[in-house]
DNA sequence: CATTTTATATACCGAACGGTATAATGAGAT
DNA sequence: ATCTCATTATACCGTTCGGTATATAAAATG
């Protein structure tokens, strides 16, 4: 079982640092120090294996943010939550999380995209959700929930990325003051 | 020299569509209607596709985004002028700005990731240059221009994507109120 | 007309790909 | 002590990968 969880570090960290498609199996289990088999018994296949990873990572991750959702607040304060939560598990797993961006960039009909896509649904059906809850502060938004939820979490993932740069090294956590901050700023851009 | 150009055409949409490192290049050249040996006669490696690829859709645009520097303007002025000459760009091949993206996003030891760095590096110049101009009607930066650049660019990146999902058909141009919304949003970040 | 150059196809290369049939190992249960 | 079952390795599968040696056809050049 401990194997399991090692491929799984050791494909993170190639994906991360390759892409999914320029990383072959054999690479993965030399990493590891254990022989193909061993992969495609707990895997099946290698999209099992990258399906396995994205889903041990992410349902804890979708706990968080539904838990973002619970509390009855107004918008701006539930945007405050999620941003939060995001920038945790970023601070959590910088690698990974780059890896979850890089796959949702990607490239639409690859088999990597599609095994995310779910995910990232998921996440924008809570946001959008928010957004509809909070149609008395934000009065009639015409159907445009879900471009309000994309603008958020892209609003939050080019704030990452450029943490990435400001801050390499991974030395410091995200402040309370930056994640305020976003918010503001992105509610700036809703009510233009 | 019109199969040159087709097997860019071809590429290109593959590249898009599943990824550099998901497309053979058997495949590109099947989609053209030629064989191998004549896609090795032009571009040496599939790498070489790649970047003869970047290299020609790139060379236009980067002169567009120096001209837009050129007029000597206030640092507004200037930044409305780099989103409309993006968002151009943008809506004359969506695909190959989509396409870019996605390279953009991906993994950075990936050699696809290497053959975009050089004109993503460059355009982040031309708009740190940008910031550097305008230090009179920003005050000190604290060498954050190079973030700003960054943040700059991701705002564009993030509404186009946001575009795409609002305007999937590619109905409409993306409007003169749009860009002005978009550069405001961004100069309201900068200034909390 | 002969010759070089450009552009394309046939047929192939070794290596790497994702994946598997089979067997050995080792710990726990009967 | 044997049996079971989870786990791992050896050795292999057919396919596809990026790339090429060689031939050919057409067009430009002398």
């Amino acid at each position: 079982m401990e194997n399991k969880m090692l491929l799984m570090q050791c494909a993170k960290e190639l994906f991360y640092a390759k892409g999914y498609d320029a990383v072959g199996v054999q690479e993965i289990v030399d990493r590891a120090g254990l022989t193909k088999p061993t992969l495609y018994y707990y895997f099946g296949s290698k999209l099992g294996l990258l399906k396995t990873l994205l889903e041990t990572k992410l349902q804890e991750f979708d706990l968080l943010v539904e838990e973002s959702m619970k509390m009855d607040q107004d918008i701006r304060a539930t945007l405050y939550w999620l941003a939060k939560t995001y920038c945790n598990f970023f601070d959590k797993d910088r690698e990974f999380y780059m890896l979850m961006m890089a796959l949702f960039y990607s490239a639409r009909e690859n088999e990597a995209y599609q095994a995310i896509k779910p995910y990232v649904t998921a996440f924008y059906d809570n946001v959008v959700e928010a957004f509809e809850n909070a149609s008395d502060q934000l009065g009639n938004m015409n159907g445009r929930q879900r471009q309000f939820a994309i603008g958020f979490t892209g609003t939050i993932n080019h704030f990452l990325l450029l943490q990435c740069e400001a801050d390499p090294e991974h030395k410091k956590e995200i402040s309370e003051q930056q994640i305020i901050n976003l918010v503001n700023q992105f509610m700036y851009g809703i009510f233009t």
